[in-house]
DNA sequence: TCTGGGGTCCTAGGACCC
DNA sequence: TCTGGGGTCCTAGGACCC
């Protein structure tokens, strides 16, 4: 077999990216611990800044949780605009260095250098020259790590955070893994630690010589990727295109929890809008429709049914939502609600043969139109009343193109 | 005074088909 | 009396990621 060409790959992270926008943008927060978060009432952090993590703040953390480790923590409420604006900016940095860049998500990239390094002084000297122009032009910092493939670029960027700059060549992969706990590794999330744990495997040392066939007897077809993540060895390219959406969807704590179908239905009618007006902003459309309820008691389950033909259309999306809803016995308060459209196919040019389809396709465009342009449901179906605005902070998955790119003009 | 929102991939079981 | 076996499609749920 020949040997593979080893390849120089280089993960930038920002640092607490939307807690470092913010500082930046207002030297008052500078120094100071805050916290990044939503509009919405039953919000969490998004972000902490380090000054607040020193106290224990962390992502996922409720205001009440925050508050309590850390008293004088400044909560601010996220700006999208200016997090996907600096995203876009960055983009810019990094395909001077190579046209083969992979955009991760808002805070994350990766860029394969295999075949561009030399042209600029070696991947190390690419790393500081990135760091130094986002420090120049954005006043933040960010962790540059760089590795053999896309596993090691990204653990050496966690090992070198904050502001740092790791390289783990080939000749050290072994000796970085020998002690490293598995769970710090990309893709061993608590649930699979715990059982390695149970089988007396904590490092990935120790998970890459446990036996193929032992793993896979434990962990199925995961457990061949687990031993080659215990190796350090790790395949994926990076994806320098977006891959077409699986799946389209909205959902929302609700400002209070709520029981009476009246009550339900605007919300599902909001999120169904969502999320058929993504699909036809984008040009897809599904045939699966899931509702997703979250109880008071946070047990979580979703419902799907499929709808005769593909759709984008808000309402057929909405009928099927509340005919699932139909199918469902509550047995508590309900928390939140989501509304999800998948199997889908990406075909803009896509024009329906029937006459009323087409209808009500131009129907749907003229509001798209005025929505776009004057803001998010200023004209909507006549039964849905707006509940209140939006959370306001993007997931940190959002990407600048394609159909991630949710409430982002 | 509690615990966000956007995704992807995988598994397991049942229905159905040849 | 013994009761196939491969394949696809669909649903529900869980683990993981940022």
């Amino acid at each position: 077999m020949a040997a593979v060409a080893s390849r120089i790959i280089l993960c930038v992270d920002m640092d607490a990216f939307f807690a470092s926008v913010e500082q930046k943008t207002n030297p008052q927060l500078k120094g100071k611990p805050i916290g990044v978060i939503g509009s919405a009432k039953r919000t969490v952090i998004t972000t902490a800044s380090y000054e607040a993590r020193k106290y224990g703040v962390k992502t996922g953390m409720n205001i009440w949780e925050a508050k309590k480790v850390c008293p004088q923590l400044i909560l601010v409420i996220g700006n999208n605009e200016k997090y996907t604006h600096t995203c876009r900016e960055l983009s810019e940095i990094y395909s001077q260095f190579t046209p083969d860049f992979e955009i991760y998500s808002v805070d994350e990239a990766f860029l394969d250098l295999t075949t561009t390094h030399h042209l600029f002084g070696g991947p190390e000297s690419i790393g500081k020259s990135i760091k130094q122009t986002i420090q120049n032009i954005f006043g933040i910092n960010c962790t540059v790590g760089i590795g053999p493939n896309i596993l090691l670029a990204k653990l050496a960027s966690d090992l070198g955070k904050p502001d740092g700059l790791q390289w783990i060549k080939p000749e050290d992969v072994e000796s970085t893994l020998k002690d490293l706990p598995v769970n710090e590794l990309w893709g061993i999330g608590s649930k699979i630690a715990e059982k390695l744990a149970l089988l007396g495997i904590r490092t990935c040392g120790e998970l890459g010589r446990a036996p193929s066939g032992f793993l896979r007897n434990k962990f199925g077809i995961y457990g061949e990727a687990l031993k080659a993540m215990g190796m350090g060895i790790c395949n994926r390219p990076i994806q320098t295109e977006p891959e077409d959406a699986k799946s389209i969807g909205h959902s929302m704590t609700l400002p209070k929890d709520i029981w009476e179908r009246k009550e339900i239905e605007p919300y599902l009618l909001m999120l169904s809008e969502k999320v058929g007006r993504r699909a036809r902003r984008h040009g897809y459309m599904g045939r699966t429709v899931a509702l997703v309820i979250r109880y008071t008691d946070f047990e979580t389950f979703s419902k799907q049914g499929m709808v005769l033909d593909f759709t984008d259309d808000t309402h057929v999306i909405y009928e099927k939502v509340l005919k699932i809803l139909d199918g469902i016995k509550l047995k508590d308060k309900i928390r939140l609600l989501g509304v999800s459209l998948s199997t889908l196919i990406c075909d803009p040019n896509q024009i329906p043969l029937i006459e009323e389809e087409r209808k009500r396709n131009s129907l749907l465009q003229a509001m798209d139109y005025v929505n776009d342009k004057y803001g998010e449901f200023k004209l909507t179906w006549g039964s849905y009343i707006m509940q209140e605005k939006d959370a306001g902070v993007i997931s940190p998955s959002w990407k600048p193109s394609g159909v991630k790119s949710v409430q982002v003009k």
